[in-house]
DNA sequence: GTTTGACCAAAATTGTCATTCTGGTCAAAG
DNA sequence: CTTTGACCAGAATGACAATTTTGGTCAAAC
């Protein structure tokens, strides 16, 4: 029940699903990691399926709030661009968000298959388009450009970023700063419309992230499959 | 040894790859659907792993030379822009050459691996960021941005568009011309100097262009391991 | 000189069974 | 009321043999 134990347990599991992933992190290893009994780690989830699901959602919701506490910072915070490179940035420093990409199946294993095997992108994704519609009526980006493209655009810089690590090694890269100063430069440039409400844009954002995140969790939880208990 | 026999076989050998990959492809089949004997397939390449290398190649130089002449038939091939995304739309259109990045255990199994394990990108990549700062000083590419964390930007992006299929299916992305029209339209933004020296850029490109899959090919042979016959 | 396909050794696959491991439970301890 | 860890059934793993497949060869046909 303590919420300090339950931190600890997610933390734990964390730190071996990214080290040994899924299929070789055992309950007990989790337990023994956190200091807890395995006993304990089933007083809080009611299965290793469900703890994994959980911590996943744990750290959703940590980079949600990272990210909107960074744009509250930054004086730019409005714009098009920086809610877009807040957004990888705090990806690519979140190791597991970023395995959901990278090494989904050495560190998750098959619990996407087994949990949501019918998940599907396609309503986020619907949900950004519907986004970047409303940055353009704002003037925050160039009106003259097809949403969807600029969202597929948008889509696979992402994705490459967050992977490019298979093809290049990470300590051959640039300094992660200088590659995404350098996609803020290229983005303010192709993107940015001049001018533009970035007052509106802020508070755009903060209806987008709630009803982005609640998407998600709609889609998973429709897609959802029961934990079956078959006993004959 | 007739020319035409060769592209049969390797005709077929690229469809079988991409249909059923490696591992499920036997010297039997690609020889059926090639319509020769085995024997004749032994006769042009010594073993199977030599045959898909052959292919490899093969595609290789055919995406090269198509390059090269679309850029010889676009007004703009001079620019930095139009030769990143006629490469790369190449590349799209090439199917096996995709795989190499999206489907590489699918579609060749271990054969890299086997043929040559420790190969490393790195030259290709040297060779590249060579490559900008010419284009830099020709006054074709921005000078005040530093040509290595354009290379890496340049690199996730093309393997973003490469593989993003594994998330977007591609029934449901934007038509590839409206992706590729947009990209052209930011790299121009994003990348491009006011005027420059496009004559020269074109005639770079070439030099490049040689020096490059010299490059790909020398690294490949020098980390290339001999196919072991151990018989003991 | 070419081309073929039957042939072979090596490798991969399948099936079986014994053993170990692991997610999950619950009676007992605290 | 909380927490634990010994315990259990079912799943995963490994070892082994029988069977099939497959990359590669070469004597024979053309």
């Amino acid at each position: 029940m303590s919420d300090e134990r339950r931190v600890r347990i997610l933390n734990a599991t964390r730190e071996l699903l990214l080290h040994y992933g899924y299929d070789k992190t055992t309950v007990s290893d989790i337990a023994q990691a956190a200091g807890v009994s395995k006993g304990a780690i089933y007083l809080h989830y009611p299965s290793k399926d469900a703890l994994v699901e959980a911590l996943l959602w744990h750290d959703a919701d940590r980079a949600q709030q990272e990210i909107a506490r960074r744009l509250q910072a930054d004086p730019n915070g409005g714009s098009f661009t920086s809610l877009y490179v807040h957004g990888l940035r705090v990806a690519m420093e979140m190791p597991l968000l970023r395995a959901i990409y990278g090494n989904r199946q050495r560190v998750f294993g098959d619990v996407f298959k087994r949990l949501a095997p019918n998940f599907s992108n396609q309503a986020i994704r619907a949900a950004v388009i519907e986004f970047i519609r409303k940055y353009q009526a704002l003037g925050l980006i160039r009106a003259d450009i097809d949403a969807k493209v600029v969202a597929y655009m948008l889509a696979y810089m992402r994705y490459g970023l967050l992977t490019i690590e298979d093809v290049i090694p990470s300590d051959e890269a640039p300094p992660l700063d200088a590659v995404l100063d350098l996609l803020v430069d290229v983005l303010d440039r192709g993107f940015a419309a001049a001018g533009g409400d970035t007052a509106a844009g802020r508070s755009a954002y903060i209806a987008y992230a709630e009803n982005a995140i609640n998407t998600v969790r709609s889609q998973w939880e429709s897609t959802k499959v029961e934990e079956e208990e078959d006993h004959e």
